[in-house]
DNA sequence: AGGTGAACTGCTACACTGTTGCATATGTCT
DNA sequence: AGACATATGCAACAGTGTAGCAGTTCACCT
C-alpha cells in the first residue's frame, strides 16, 4: 500500500468527520489536528510518524516534525487515537473508532504485524481472552497480544 | 533491584557455566562473551544494554558500547540469549535456559513488564494458548503475549 | 471590530539507541 | 612461533523522540 493511497482529500467527508470529532470533544479543530486525524481515519492500518508526515506533506499540509509529535500526543490524550509499540522501535498510530471510544475496553484489542513489510493492523474484533496464573507478587492490569506473520499484501 | 545485585563475581560458578555453555556451542569463549553471558545468567529479569554495560563496568570488565551490541547479537544468534522489545523502545536481553534451548518452542513464552519501574520478566511457565480467527488473508506464524502491571518490587 | 491571554506552531538544539567502516588486537590452529 | 580468521575498540553516523523558546494563531470578552 502506497502512502498516497491513504491520502485524505481536503474536500472529502473524512475531513468533516475529523473536524466534528474534535469539536465534539470540545477542543480546537486546528488545521494540523484535522489533517492528522483525517489521515488516521482514512487508513485501516497503523501509521508511523514518518508515514503520517509524508501523507500530510503530499496533501499540501506539511507539518513540522515536532508539531506532529505533539498533535499525535494530543490525539492520544483526547482518546481520538492510540499508539502501538513494535519490534522496530517505532510507534505506530491509529484512530480509535467511535465504537471503541464508547467502550470501556478502548485499548483492549489485539494487533497483527507483518514480518515481511512491517505493517501493523489493529484487530478490533479480537479481544484477548485467556486464563493464566502469575508468579506470586505480580499483579496483571493489562494484557497485550500481538500476532506476527504474513499480511494479505505479502502473499507469495 | 540494584545493578550491583546482579553483578557476577569472577570466581563464581556462573562464570564457569557461561564459559562451558559457550564452549559446548563450539565457539570462542572470549572474556567479553563470558562476562555478558554471566551477567545474563545471574539475573532473573531481562536487562537493557545500558544495564549490562554498567554491570560489566562495575565488575571491572568495561566493554565498548559497540562490542556489547555485537556480543549480544552473537549470543542471540547462538541461541544462548534472546531479546524482547517493549514500549520504551529499548531492547532487553535475557539468557535462555538450557531447558528452553532444548525445547522446540524456545521463544514461545509470555513476558511481564512492570508499568511502574519498567522491569521486564520472562514467564517461562506461561505458554500463550488461545483460539482466534484472523481476518481473511492474514497468516499467523507467531504470537506474543505481554502482561503489564505491578511487579513484586513495586507494591504499595 | 479590537484587545487580551491562552494555546498552538515552528525552529534549534539535544539525548538516546543502535549501526557501519576500519584499523588494531586477540585467539586458534598448525 | 607464525599465519590466519575473528573479535574488539574507536569514530562517525542515522533514526526517533524531546526540551526550550520565540512567534503566531485562535477564542473569548469587552
Amino acid at each position: 500500500m502506497s502512502i498516497s493511497s491513504v491520502l485524505p482529500s481536503q474536500t472529502s467527508g473524512a475531513s468533516l468527520q475529523a473536524k466534528s470529532l474534535i469539536q465534539e470533544a470540545g477542543e480546537r479543530p486546528t488545521l494540523s489536528r484535522q489533517v492528522v486525524l483525517e489521515i488516521l481515519l482514512n487508513t485501516p492500518r497503523a501509521l508511523t510518524h514518518t508515514e503520517i508526515a509524508s501523507a500530510a506533506a503530499e496533501a499540501g499540509n506539511a507539518l513540522d516534525r515536532v508539531t506532529l509529535y505533539r498533535v499525535l500526543d494530543w490525539l492520544i490524550d483526547k482518546e481520538l487515537a492510540h499508539k502501538i509499540a513494535s519490534e522496530d522501535r517505532v510507534w505506530r498510530f491509529n484512530a480509535l473508532s467511535r465504537d471503541a471510544q464508547n467502550s470501556s475496553s478502548t485499548h483492549e484489542h489485539a494487533h497483527f504485524q507483518c514480518k515481511y513489510c512491517g505493517q501493523l493492523y489493529c484487530l478490533d474484533e479480537l479481544r484477548p481472552a485467556f486464563a493464566f496464573t502469575l508468579p506470586p507478587g505480580f499483579q496483571c492490569e493489562h494484557a497485550e497480544l500481538t500476532l506476527r506473520g504474513r499480511c494479505p499484501d505479502c502473499q507469495d
